[in-house]
DNA sequence: CGGATTTGACCTGCGC
DNA sequence: GCGCAGGTCAAATCCG
């Protein structure tokens, strides 16, 4: 289920970033969603974790939860974050026994380093992180389950090109066919932003074409994102932003008049409810967005965040779930350039409190101008009433 | 008719 | 210098 987090390592972008940290977080959904005590990235924020740093192996039977022996995050009562910063020192190894509210968030050191070795993580439907170094001795990093995905030296040199470019990745599950859907039949995801296909290339090694959008939302907007399905999960969709949009978010109703073609469904009134199809084929009721921030400079490429989200499917249907990877991940990433990282967990948890709640608590005008949530609940509730069940 | 998509051509960076 | 691959351009086409 979970996105390989290292795929465009391996697929597309070279990484000689070491990986330093990682944090993973998850709990019980409906808890979670009357918790106001849970913080991300700070473990002194965290409840009912220990209080020594203690080394953590991904994958350890004894932390899973009894009713998932691949992955304890997709369990389907676990809504999950999972953020991963290259030399960020977002906390450390923390973990909480099964069961609990907040069953476990897990880090590797910041201070460890991959080296030459290699990384390794398992395609999107096998456990989300598993990471290990060349020198078991030298690494503590050395963890298990570790079979599947590598990262490499640098091997992929045109990323060179664009140098001291900040790249985005969100990988996500593919939008139902009838839900977003070009008229060449490529399903595309959708967000609040209005976006214009200007190319499309085949990648080698790939069977399916990288389409290339430009920001439609203003003019003169440098914003660009590139889409494709993942090579190794075609049920995945990875979607790589790049430069930064120079105005504010659109409206919804902008967004909307941007895209009639993708998504003629956002004109009309009526909501379909459609389940993501990868959810369906793994019988797993949960939504998944794997973020990563990247940032080419002159030498080489390193990736400074990666953030996947799971939440409980059932709470999140249809034509809305692309909507909310967006703006979780825009809202979220943006946090985190400005290095806030304080702000952005407090805003990433008042986002996905907002997400599992049954809705979004309404703001005033001010609130709303900033808060892209508050903006899709109004939308959303005018026009078809409840985002939620 | 305006705007979005398609698609072949062209440009750029990199390795050999 | 050449070839390859990724990224972009722009004319043609499509669509509401």
């Amino acid at each position: 289920m979970f996105c390989n987090l290292f795929e465009m390592d391996n697929d597309n972008y070279q990484q000689a970033g070491d990986l330093t940290d990682v944090i993973r977080a998850s709990s019980a959904a409906t808890s979670a969603a009357h918790s106001s005590e849970f913080s991300l990235g700070d473990r002194h924020l965290l409840p009912h974790l220990p209080a020594d740093d203690s080394s953590m192996n991904f994958g350890d039977p004894l932390l899973l939860p009894t009713s998932s022996t691949r992955d304890p995050f997709l369990h389907p009562h676990f809504s999950s974050f999972n953020f991963d910063s290259h030399g960020g020192g977002w906390g450390f190894t923390a973990a909480e026994r099964p069961s609990t509210v907040f069953p476990r968030m897990l880090q590797i050191s910041p201070t460890s380093k991959v080296g030459d070795g290699v990384i390794t993580t398992p395609p999107c439907d096998s456990p989300a992180v598993a990471v290990t170094g060349n020198s078991p001795t030298s690494n503590p990093l050395c963890l298990r389950d570790n079979s599947d995905l590598q990262i490499s030296p640098p091997r992929n040199p045109a990323l060179k090109r664009r140098k001291n470019q900040v790249k985005k990745v969100v990988c996500i599950p593919a939008p139902a066919p009838a839900n977003s859907r070009s008229s060449s039949g490529e399903v595309v995801p959708s967000d609040l932003w209005a976006w214009r296909k200007y190319g499309q290339k085949p990648i080698k090694g790939s069977p399916y074409p990288r389409g290339y959008y430009r920001c439609s939302s203003s003019k003169g907007c440098s914003a660009r994102k590139q889409v494709e399905r993942s090579r190794t999960d075609p049920n995945m969709l990875v979607i790589t932003y790049t430069s930064e949009h120079n105005h504010p978010w659109p409206t919804q109703r902008n967004a909307l008049a941007g895209s009639t073609r993708s998504h003629p469904s956002r004109t009309s009134t009526s909501t379909t409810r459609i389940t993501s199809p990868k959810h369906e084929h793994n019988n797993e009721n949960l939504a998944t967005v794997t973020i990563k921030e990247e940032d080419m400079n002159e030498d080489q490429t390193t990736e400074k965040a990666t953030t996947t989200i799971t939440t409980n499917q059932h709470q999140v249907e249809g034509d809305h779930q692309e909507f909310l990877y967006d703006l979780i991940f825009d809202e979220f990433a943006d946090q985190m350039n400005e290095h806030d990282r304080h702000h952005a967990t407090d805003t990433m948890n008042d986002n996905l409190l907002r997400f599992s709640n049954h809705g979004f608590s309404k703001g005033n005008d001010e609130e709303r101008s900033k808060d892209p949530f508050l903006e899709l609940y109004d939308w959303t509730e005018k026009s078809n009433g409840s985002l939620f069940k």
